[in-house]
DNA sequence: CCTAATGATTTGAA
DNA sequence: TTCAAATCATTAGG
C-alpha cells in the first residue's frame, strides 16, 4: 500500500543530469504530511513550529552524507515543507544582520601586477593580442631591430623562430579558449545551483555576483599559471635562438674586410666612436654591439700575437694606402682576396706604414711592442692611413692610443719562450 | 675527430 | 659605460 513511502524513489524522480535545475513540482514525492513526523496539528507554527524548523535543519545538515538520490528526495520534501515559508523568512533575517560584514569584505581587485607584467610580455612577444597580425610585425620588428634590416641567414632562423612562436601562441590560445568555456561551463553550473537554492534560502544577487567574481578569479589564477609557463617557453625559446653565441655565425667576409679595414687603418687608435661603430654596422649589416664585440676581439688577439697579423695587417694596409694615394678607388669592393697583395704588394709598403709592420714578419720574433710604439711615434700621431674615410671621429678614449693601446702588453712577452712563433722550447726534459 | 678561428659573454678595473 | 682579458661555444678546415 504505502510502498512508496519505504521504497525508493522512482527513477522518474527528480533528477535530472546532476540534479541541478531540479525541482520537479510534480514528482513523486510524498503525499502531503507524509514528511511531517508528528503529524496532525494542522498548520500552527505554535509550539511545534521549532521542532519543525530543527527537523528541517537537521536534514540539511545530514544531506551532505546522504546518497545523491535520498537528497534530492529530501531536497523536494524540504521544499515542499509546510514550514518551508517560515524557515526562508528567518534565514532571511539572518542574512539581512550578516549581509553587512559580506559585503564589507568583498569587491577589491588591485589588478595583480605580476598578472600586468606577463600580459605585457606576452604582447609584446606577439603571443598575446591580435593574432597573425600581431606576431609576425613584432617578429618582423624584432629582426628589424636586431639584424640591422639586412642578412639573409638571419631570417631564415627567425622564420624558424617565429615558427615556434606560432605554435606556442597556438597552444596558449587554444588553452586560454579551453580555460574560458570551462569557466563559463562552471560559472552557469554554479548560478544554476544558486538560482536553485535561492528558493529554499534567500539569495541576493549581490551574492550571485559574489559567487561568480570568486569562481573568475579562481580561474584567472589558473590562467595566469598558463601565462606564466608561456612565457616561460618563450623565453626558451628565445634563449635557444637568439642567444646568438649558441647559434654563431660568422660573418660575411665583406663584413670582415670592412671591419678589417677600418681596424688597420686606424691601428693606431682602434676604437670607433660609437658614430664609427653605427655606420660600420650599416655597411657591415651587424649590429653595433657586434662591432664593437669585433673590435674588442680584433684588439685582444692582434696585441696577443701581433705576429700573426702581420700578414693581415700589410694587406689592409696595401688597400688602404693604395685607396688613398689613387684617390679612393681602389679594389677594397672588389670581391677577389687581395692575396696577391703581400706579394705583388709588397714593393708599396715600403714606402708606407709597412717598414715596422714587415720586419717582424722577417725576423720572426725580434721585435717589440715597445719597438712598434716608438717607429709609430716616429711617424707621428695617427701613423699611417688614420686619414681615410675623410670624417673619422675619434672616441672620447682616444688619449689612449698616443700612450700606445697595447701598452698594456709587455714586450718580454713576445719573446718569451712560451710564445714566438719560431720558438719551439721543449722543456721536457722528462 | 682534432684544432684553429671566431663571435659572444663574463669579469673586473677605471 | 667602456675596455681588457679570460673564457665559452660554435664554426670551419684538415
Amino acid at each position: 500500500m504505502d510502498e512508496r513511502l519505504l521504497g525508493p524513489p522512482p527513477p522518474g524522480g527528480g533528477r535530472g543530469g546532476l540534479g541541478l535545475v531540479g525541482g520537479e513540482p510534480g514528482g513523486p514525492g510524498e503525499p502531503p504530511g507524509g514528511g511531517d513526523p508528528g503529524g496532525g496539528n494542522g498548520g500552527v507554527p505554535g509550539g511545534r513550529g521549532k521542532q519543525d524548523i530543527g527537523d528541517i535543519l537537521q536534514q540539511i545538515m545530514t544531506i551532505t552524507d546522504q546518497s545523491l538520490d535520498e537528497a534530492q528526495a529530501k531536497k523536494h520534501a524540504l521544499n515542499c515543507h509546510r514550514m518551508k515559508p517560515a524557515l526562508f523568512s528567518v534565514l532571511c533575517e539572518i542574512k539581512e544582520k550578516t549581509g553587512l560584514s559580506i559585503r564589507s569584505s568583498q569587491e577589491e581587485e588591485p589588478v595583480d601586477p605580476q598578472l600586468m607584467r606577463l600580459d605585457n610580455m606576452l604582447l609584446a612577444e606577439g603571443v598575446a593580442g591580435p593574432e597573425k597580425g600581431g606576431g609576425s610585425a613584432a617578429a618582423a620588428a624584432a629582426a628589424a631591430a636586431s639584424g640591422g634590416g639586412v642578412s639573409p641567414d638571419n631570417s631564415i632562423e627567425h622564420s624558424d623562430y617565429r615558427s615556434k612562436l606560432a605554435q606556442i601562441r597556438h597552444i596558449y590560445h587554444s588553452e586560454l579558449e579551453k580555460y574560458e568555456q570551462a569557466c563559463n561551463e562552471f560559472t552557469t553550473h554554479v548560478m544554476n545551483l544558486l538560482r536553485e537554492q535561492s528558493r529554499t534560502r534567500p539569495v541576493a544577487p549581490k551574492e550571485m555576483e559574489r559567487m561568480v567574481s570568486i569562481i573568475h578569479r579562481k580561474f584567472s589564477a589558473i590562467q595566469m599559471q598558463l601565462k606564466q609557463s608561456t612565457c616561460e617557453a618563450v623565453m626558451i625559446l628565445r634563449s635557444r635562438f637568439l642567444d646568438a653565441r649558441r647559434k654563431r655565425r660568422n660573418f660575411s667576409k665583406q663584413a670582415t674586410e670592412v671591419l678589417n679595414e677600418y681596424f688597420y687603418s686606424h691601428l693606431s687608435n682602434p676604437y670607433p666612436s660609437e658614430e664609427a661603430k653605427e655606420e660600420l654596422a650599416k655597411k657591415c649589416g651587424i649590429t653595433v654591439s657586434q662591432v664593437s664585440n669585433w673590435f674588442g676581439n680584433k684588439r685582444i688577439r692582434y696585441k696577443k700575437n701581433i705576429g700573426k697579423f702581420q700578414e693581415e695587417a700589410n694587406i689592409y694596409a696595401v688597400k688602404t694606402a693604395v685607396s688613398v694615394t689613387q684617390g679612393g678607388h681602389s679594389r677594397t669592393s672588389s670581391p677577389t682576396p687581395p692575396s696577391s697583395a703581400g706579394s705583388g704588394g709588397s714593393f708599396n709598403l715600403s714606402g708606407s706604414g709597412d717598414m715596422f709592420l714587415g720586419m717582424p714578419g722577417l725576423n720572426g720574433d725580434s721585435y717589440s711592442a715597445s719597438q712598434v710604439e716608438s717607429l709609430r711615434h716616429s711617424m707621428g700621431p695617427g701613423g699611417y692611413g688614420d686619414n681615410l674615410g675623410g670624417g673619422q671621429m675619434y672616441s672620447p678614449r682616444e688619449m689612449r692610443a698616443n700612450g700606445g693601446w697595447q701598452e698594456a702588453v709587455t714586450p718580454s712577452s713576445v719573446t718569451s719562450p712560451t710564445e714566438g712563433p719560431g720558438s719551439v722550447h721543449s722543456d721536457t726534459s722528462n
